[in-house]
RNA sequence: GGGGGUGUAGCUCAAUUGGUUAGAGCGCCAGCCUGUCACGCUGGAGGUUGCGAGGUCGAGUCUCGUCACUCUCGCCA
């Protein structure tokens, strides 16, 4: 008989009746009848009720016993009684009588139920996330995970990709996000990087002639968290292929996604291909470059209407350059007068000034502002809107950015409020055709995303076109509002690589001196490529329903970046600080702390 | 760095307008109970109301400061 057990905590069943069975698992909770002691046994893979008689010899220290302690037990499996039978658990058909038991691991009194899914506060739960992670419902998230990463590899390889690691330890880049740094202690005043994608690798293994690459792949980033962002560090599904136009990239990922999400999700799913919308047209009506396509609200823009108007509000805005946006919500002009005074309120929590609304009840407007209004002109707007009875149209009106994000806003609160997405579905769309510079705030051109991807008119655009006007091959894929990826076609061409960073200001030594491999090997015949690299935990979090990111990770950090289970970031011996020749300037505050 | 929310027993929460000794459920400890499965019953322990000031006859409740967690803006090409 095996050391621990012979059968896991979940498969016993009708047929191992009258055999002898070993199990070992955690107490998931004990119910001492007094004259009989009834355990149910955990492990990973279910629950198996214990039953202990009085006759035998460890019958008395059973009732100290605390849960989630570890033992063994060895038994006969009997079928219980008709009435005893319990429908909820796979194993409910029969228990083990226990004949021997051995404690295998006792446990301290739990800081929290893990049997029970109670609420708990996080910091406790991640200081104890050894505990948590027994829990079912995290448990479970850990367990969704590894299997959507299981099939995605399928996936991938079934399309032709191959897995190849890349780098831990880099050179840092002055490309996007804030570095995570590691002193090199051969090299004394040098440090690695961690890698915030390994973006240039993956072109590189383009460049050394590996067709399609992909690796899970872990990337780092020293950027403050949010709910659907960790600190530190995440998971990205990295592909890149050779010879591939934006199309080809788009195949696979609407292969290997909508797989994904059909196998492990009840929810319904977009048919492929996935909808594309340009970015232009998505700012325009939604706002937003992710935007949440359950939501049947769009934005439209009302502003000739409302030029040289009475409602001066509207006019002074229009005649100034501004524009008004307009979104019409059908069915919801009986709602009350709170509900639409809530709107303005939070419109202006957003940074509005205010919210127009017109409501069409019963043959007329009721409206704050349809005095000001011509008939023409609620004519006009109601068939922009495509309103009628009991319809409300809401304006926002503001500088042409202001509006639009203020639009958005109040899309996504209308959205809400009335219950117009559907929880059940997840909706996908492509979002193509972004810019390849934009001002900054100095009014300077600047690289709007990604400075390696391709200008959809090539050498031909950088040469000619306005800077602002030029279009990249670049793309985000979006889930119900949550940005999965952007990807681009890359910029595999050295010479226009040149000229795309001079429109930026860059000179070309910049280039040769920030991006030396990837200059490099785009001179030795470069294949066309393009790739993308969905977020792996965003995915999980979709599909597991989970608000925060997480709930998808075994052991993640806090908003702060500490991991509160294993004390990092933590202090580290003089010696080690000296080996990396570094000397620490602290601020203040801190070392008033460590004194 | 800015803004919002939260902080009361080990955990989840309550406590009317500022008013008696800060309560409940779960957990914990002790006892009872032979068919439960969130077992049940009886009893008990457990609190610097995050911390520090202020004001009040009187503060969990009001004011100020501070800390922690969280959400968010900045940031994440």
């Amino acid at each position: 008989m095996h050391r621990y057990r012979t059968h896991t905590c979940g498969e016993l069943r009708k047929e191992q009746i009258d055999q002898t069975a070993k199990v070992s698992g955690w107490i998931n909770s004990v119910r001492d009848h007094g004259g009989i002691i009834f355990i149910d046994l955990r492990d990973h893979y279910g629950l198996t009720q214990v039953v202990i008689d009085p006759a035998q010899p460890f019958y008395k220290g059973v009732e100290h016993w605390r849960v989630e302690s570890t033992v063994c037990f060895i038994g006969k499996v009997v079928a219980r009684i008709p009435d005893a039978v319990n429908p909820r658990l796979p194993t409910g058909e029969i228990e083990i009588v226990a004949e021997e038991m051995e404690m295998l691991g006792e446990s301290l009194v739990v800081p929290f139920q893990v049997a029970k899914d109670e609420e708990c506060n996080e910091m406790l739960r991640l200081e104890y996330r050894f505990l948590d992670l027994r829990r079912e419902s995290l448990h479970n998230n850990i367990i969704l995970r590894s299997r959507i990463i299981s099939r995605m590899r399928e996936l991938m390889t079934a399309e032709g990709f191959m897995e190849i690691q890349t780098p831990i330890l880099t050179s840092s880049s002055p490309e996007g996000a804030r570095d995570y740094l590691v002193p090199s202690r051969v090299h004394p005043g040098k440090f690695y990087a961690l890698p915030q994608a390994p973006q240039q690798f993956k072109q590189l293994l383009m460049t050394s002639g590996f067709d399609r690459y992909f690796q899970i792949a872990p990337c780092f980033r020293d950027e403050d968290a949010r709910a659907d962002r960790s600190p530190g560090e995440f998971y990205q599904l990295d592909m890149e292929m050779a010879f591939a136009t934006q199309d080809d990239v788009f195949e696979v990922n609407e292969h290997v996604l909508h797989k994904i999400f059909t196998e492990f999700s009840d929810k319904q799913i977009d048919d492929i291909p996935f909808k594309r919308i340009p970015f232009k047209e998505a700012m325009d009506k939604y706002g937003s470059d992710k935007p949440d396509l359950r939501n049947p609200l769009i934005m439209q823009d009302a502003s000739e209407l409302f030029r040289g108007c009475d409602f001066k509000a509207f006019a002074g805005v229009v005649a100034s350059g501004g524009v008004v946006k307009t979104i019409a919500a059908k069915g919801c002009a009986g709602e009350s007068r709170k509900f639409f005074d809530d709107m303005i309120k939070f419109a202006q929590s957003v940074g509005s000034k205010g919210l127009g609304y017109l409501r069409w009840i019963d043959g007329e407007i009721q409206s704050p502002i349809a005095k000001f209004l011509s008939e023409e002109t609620l004519n006009q707007l109601k068939e922009l809107g495509g309103v009628g009875d009991g319809d409300v149209m809401f304006f926002v009106a503001d500088k042409m950015k202001e509006a639009t994000e203020i639009g958005a806003a109040v899309r996504d609160e209308l959205g809400k409020r009335l219950g117009l997405i559907d929880p059940d579905v997840f909706k996908f769309c492509w979002i193509v055709d972004f810019p390849m510079y934009e001002l900054d705030d100095d009014g300077k051109v600047e690289f709007s995303h990604n400075p390696f991807s391709m200008p959809q008119g090539g050498m031909k655009d950088i040469e000619e076109k306005d800077p602002l006007e030029i279009l990249a091959y670049q793309y985000d894929i979006v889930c119900n509002g949550t940005e999965l990826s952007s990807g681009a076609v890359r910029n595999h061409n050295p010479e226009m690589m040149y000229r795309a960073f001079e429109i930026a200001g860059y000179d070309r030594s910049v280039v040769d001196e920030k991006f030396p491999a990837l200059q490099r090997a785009f001179k030795y015949g470069a294949p066309p490529h393009a790739g993308i690299a969905p977020g792996v935990d965003r995915i999980v979090m979709l599909l597991a329903d989970e608000p925060n990111i997480r709930e998808v990770i075994a052991f993640p950090m806090n908003q702060k970046a500490q991991d509160l289970l294993m004390g990092a970031p933590g202090n580290v011996d003089h010696h080690q600080i000296r080996d990396l020749h570094l000397k620490l300037h602290l601020p203040k505050k801190v070392e008033k702390e460590s004194e």
